[in-house]
DNA sequence: CTGAAAGCGCTAACAA
DNA sequence: TTGTTAGCGCTTTCAG
């Protein structure tokens, strides 16, 4: 209650009679304090409540065990996942993390960036807009410890924690074969994405492996969003040539296919079988439930942010950080989820 | 390229051969500096792409201007756009903001709370597992500025940013019963929390006050689970004593409710009505869309971070945070959002 | 309008 | 085993 003044080192070398040196030596557990001393001091140290001051230690040891998390949107059902994966793994090593959401506009993650910096964390992992190579390359010259997270940013040299997307997407629509189906239908994600580009390559790819006509009318183009998907959906309607199986580049299309069908009321999975893409929560909890390529997304954030810790623990350790130092890219698995909208009994 | 080491205020002053008192200066945006001097310093700042350190200066002017965002589970799909809410109104202010996830873990709560007072967090958001009052009373005579968010802890002083409760569930039922329902059962959620509580009082109330039968076998014990409303409505079926209308105490139930629904060929809104609490994303997204009580939940993310920051600022002001500098609490809306779930037409 | 000097709370040689 | 002394990079009196 009394004061409401912060209490310091000094504070607690007084009141036990030594010196800041040796309370700063029990506060970082070295070694050379006689046990006498030290557990009077942890005596005084919990009476007092006390709790170093992080920042002024910040300051002399240059490091200050935060990172960054810089994100599109914790919004979208992709990233609360991959935040808490981030979160949980930098908490095992003791560091907090700094989010901030960018909406993939270039001026924001400029901001947030220099921000961050100014705050000195110590790392930063990023899921930024494409064609931002210029924010990563200034990140390069300031040696700063970076991991790209779900998208890699060509040309950049820092390392990226995420999924193969074409061989996922390949693997989906080879599941489609592989349940019989040959009149297979893509709606494409954002073509302006890597990820978008690189579902579609995987689909061509599965279709011209096993022999099947590769008709560019069978392929869509979306942008990932659910009314993409529903529109799309309403084409193929109109055209009146169903069809026999969709993937759709995410569930948030695969959610508009759906709907589009339920209004038509042609069946899935019985007149058609649907497929998405990422296994976002939603997609267990709609009817029928949707069949889809899970993405790790907890696993992405804790391996992106153990990636990180690495790499900062090698900077601290070489004092500096080299192209040499930075580790391969880390690519996961990801896993076919079956589920009602493909499943014909 | 060349340095990795960073370059400080005293490299910039000595590069513009004036003293790093004027370069603070020009860098706090302070008067007293000569214009010519002031470009020249600017100048010179840009083209060093010099950052200050903000340790280094929160350390003297004890204020770091971040902030601390404590909940249960960002992943919870409540919790999101709450924490953008958060974000986006920090920003406003250049604030940053450090997320920790507990999982409801006293013990959690407890580190990371010491973590973030250790990082000299300016403030915090917190939404604490209940009879958690031991922490929030060693914050207040920490004088830390803190509000509470969604949940409010009974006994602390601290203000609190949530919705009524109450209120809010009265208001569903109410809205039930003008559509001309009269059997209307309630499946409560987590009755050891306050917000459980408290629709479930809502829900009597409604009852009574509009002259219906309150049979307490229409109140089903659940817990905000998906699993719990599926187990609810079974229950209700294999007593084969089927309620007009179900007010579920959150939209997490409903699902489960729908999924019992399905499998039993109930059909909604035709045979049975259904309605939720809290308007998760989800929720919009299943068939039938659900009726629920909107929760405006980037409100409260935002007022919660607006009424930190102003907290904040008074304490910077007067020295010191008393109690009557704490402001009461603030209580939004939540709103009706009909859907298909309970639309007969 | 500008600078010298002290100090924020801590750690890290270097002595003792 | 302990203490003295310098800083870390910045802001802030207080003099000029």
């Amino acid at each position: 209650m009394a004061a409401g003044e912060n209490i310091t080192i000094k504070d607690i070398a007084e009141k036990c009679g030594v010196s800041v040196t040796t309370v700063s030596r029990v506060l970082n557990d070295k070694p050379d304090v006689n046990d006498e001393t030290r557990s009077k001091v942890l005596k005084v140290i919990e009476e007092s409540n006390y709790r170093p001051n992080g920042m002024a230690r910040s300051l002399v040891i240059n490091q200050t065990y935060s990172i960054g998390l810089i994100i599109p949107d914790i919004n979208n059902p992709y990233f609360p996942e991959v935040a808490r994966g981030v979160e949980d793994q930098a908490q095992n090593s003791s560091y907090s993390v700094i989010f901030s959401s960018t909406d993939n506009k270039l001026e924001r993650e400029q901001e947030v960036i220099d921000l961050m910096l100014q705050k000195r964390v110590d790392g930063l992992i990023v899921s930024l807009s494409l064609a931002n190579k210029d924010i990563l390359k200034r990140l390069e010259s300031k040696k700063i410890p970076v991991v790209q997270l779900d998208r890699r940013i060509p040309d950049s040299i820092y390392p990226a924690v995420m999924i193969d997307n074409q061989r996922s997407a390949y693997n989906a629509v080879k599941f489609l074969i592989d349940e019989g189906y040959k009149r297979i239908a893509h709606i494409t994600g954002n073509l302006q994405t890597v990820p978008g580009q690189d579902r579609e390559d995987g689909y061509r790819k599965a279709i011209l492996d096993n022999d099947l006509r590769l008709a560019e009318d069978m392929i869509i183009e979306g942008d990932f969003s659910k009314q993409a998907g529903y529109d799309a959906m309403n084409q193929m309607i109109e055209r009146g040539n169903l069809p026999e199986a969709i993937f759709a580049a995410n569930d948030m299309m695969a959610l508009g296919v759906l709907e589009a069908c339920r209004q038509a009321e042609i069946r899935i999975p019985e007149d058609l079988v649907l497929m998405g893409h990422d296994n976002i929560s939603i997609s267990n909890l709609v009817y029928p439930a949707l069949t889809t390529m899970a993405q790790p997304k907890y696993k992405l954030g804790r391996e992106a942010s153990k990636m990180l810790i690495d790499l900062i623990n090698i900077k601290q350790k070489k004092g500096s950080l080299e192209k040499e130092d930075l580790f391969a890219d880390q690519i996961l698995e990801t896993k076919l989820v079956k589920r009602s909208s493909t499943a014909r009994f």
